[in-house]
DNA sequence: GTTAGCACTCTTTGATGTTGAGTGCTAATC
DNA sequence: GATTAGCACTCAACATCAAAGAGTGCTAAC
């Protein structure tokens, strides 16, 4: 796919002027830009038609890039914005006194990625197969009620309220704590079934009662607390964008049966770019999705990006993207650190 | 505003003929269910178009209820929904095993209601004046990092993570929980200022210095778990309605910034309906809010309910709502018995 | 290889006419 | 006095048509 130096310029241009007002671009705009006439510009845009980089709405519209035609622009053409110490300064501050969980810290980078790009954003939480329980704490919160926390290796906490239908005293409360340290600390969450739970509980005969619950309780939180869980914000951005407009509710289902997003975000490298059809993905078909994995420790355990359109801006919303993730897997590391 | 038994049918008739179709009614269209000619509705039509209940979209079109007229319906005209066994039985049903806190069981109930209404459901989360602290727990996570977890009078549970500078050892663990029984428990979040802690932690000598993150911590998460949360579910829906075309994107922005939303849910009675304009709120003009208080303990500390477009079927979703709220009521009010 | 020129295509806009739904009014009827 | 049939009227919706304008593709000249 070797295209001369002027179409690549055309290409660019066409992209970039298309990405700016969502109108067709026609020949002669370019004339200026380029000092050839618009005559040359046709015979060379016909070209690039010819190979499915370009295309037309109709025969007396100007030509818009075809999906094809970004994925060229994005690998080859595309002049990556180079974000100013200010900018750096702005993203980084969100997150200078973020004392909390990965949820959180998440839960705001979406946010503000969202503010910052204009389109719906996207995060996983730390997925971390080798991921295994820290620590196990009991909170009892009436006679015949406790609160299970438990914490992950990962740094995701995760509690839940749970309802006995004896009083939760002090030595089941060791005999749980017990239990936890012998087979559950420093393990993942399946090292375990509902099974090994139940021949657990009834090894502990008068105890199994109210234990039982305890235990179940236990290993469904273990298990939410070792999935990643997806976050979005900004979903209304897409509502600007008029060529999404009949797109908006299929985009929103699929945000909220995200299974298909998080493999589309795991997929490939650290920064992953999926342009319109390439997402295998009917609902997703006329937008891009663009992410970046972020790394906790050294190890890539999640992601965060957008979903826009296929004319979003690239140069702009990748570099925001990557630093974004950059600095969450900063945040999140140092957190871990400690 | 004595209307004729026959100008109630018509105005029946129509409005929930639009409630059906979104399409103008025409007078011939009620001739059958109402043995007249379409010459006497139409004079009818005419004089309720005159005292505001009806409207026509232009000279040719039928007439569609004014937001007067669906208030005058919703009044003193509809014919509620009877739900069936099954109907209540399939709700209760959603809330048999739920654990867990307000909260969650509050996000349930959103889903749930969204999803049998088709329109976007909200709620609030239980706040009371009165609300006190029941409890504080320090939950070790590592070294000079814990998790202060709180317990509210309300039944809520938040927690959040406190990094220290320094070691959190048993001792302070210790007069943490000391100055917890001391000065939290049983006070409201409103009882403390942040001024009031600092002289606290400042008469704590050495101690000063590991207390005040901690204590500071505490502070805002009482204030948090004190406050009302507003939960969201199922805005999508609302992209199913033409009329709302125009609106959804402030829609969407008003329940981002829901303080509004808070006090038109609070206001009124139980059952609180809102038509168009009444919710005094230009992003909400189009929009009716319907909304139900639930009690916990037999005090009102809660609402949830819908947000649709003004020809929403009332009929139907006011007693979903209130149904869903009476359900949400008694299993929050059984928790806090336990 | 580049470009001026031109015919051609197709959307957009506006004007015009037609159709059909539904009304309001009047006069006759019950 | 209330009801209704009849009819003229209004207006959106739709189709047709013409004109304007944007942009193209092609050809021939440079």
């Amino acid at each position: 796919m070797e295209l001369s130096e002027r179409k690549k310029k055309i290409l660019a241009s066409v992209t970039e002027r298309y990405i700016m007002t969502g109108e067709p671009v026609g020949s002669k705009v370019l004339c200026d830009s380029l000092s050839v006439s618009s005559a040359t510009i046709r015979n060379e845009m016909s070209e690039l038609s010819e190979i499915g980089f370009l295309e037309q709405p109709h025969t007396s519209a100007g030509r818009i890039p075809s999906q094809k035609g970004f994925r060229f622009y994005v690998n080859n053409l595309m002049n990556a914005y180079e974000m100013s110490d200010s900018d750096r300064f702005a993203v980084k501050s969100h997150f200078d006194n973020s004392d909390g969980e990965p949820h959180e810290i998440l839960s705001e980078a979406a946010k503000l990625l969202s503010e910052l790009t204009g389109c719906a954003a996207i995060a996983l939480t730390p997925y971390d197969r080798h991921a295994v329980i820290k620590r196990i704490e009991l909170v009892p919160v009436s006679m015949k009620t406790v609160l299970i926390v438990i914490l992950m290796s990962t740094g995701v906490i995760k509690s839940r309220i749970c309802r006995c239908d004896t009083e939760v005293d002090i030595k089941t409360a060791e005999l749980f704590y017990n239990i936890a340290a012998a087979y559950f600390n420093g393990h993942a969450a399946d090292d375990f079934t509902v099974a090994d739970i139940q021949t657990l509980a009834a090894s502990l005969g008068e105890k199994a009662f109210v234990m039982t619950p305890l235990l179940i309780v236990l290993t469904e939180l273990a298990r939410e607390a070792s999935e990643c869980s997806v976050i979005t914000d900004g979903q209304s951005g897409l509502l600007h964008y008029k060529e999404l407009e009949s797109d908006v509710y299929g985009i929103y289902e699929c945000l909220k049966h995200p299974s298909s997003l998080v493999s589309l975000l795991n997929k490939g490298n650290e920064l992953n770019i999926s342009i319109g059809k390439e997402s295998m993905n009917r609902a997703l078909e006329n937008v891009s999705v663009v992410s970046s994995k972020y790394a906790v420790g050294g190890k890539f355990v999640g992601s965060i990006g957008v979903i826009g359109p296929v004319r979003m801006d690239y140069a702009r919303i990748i570099p925001y993207i990557m630093y974004i993730s950059e600095t969450v897997g900063n945040v999140l590391s140092e957190m871990i650190d400690e």
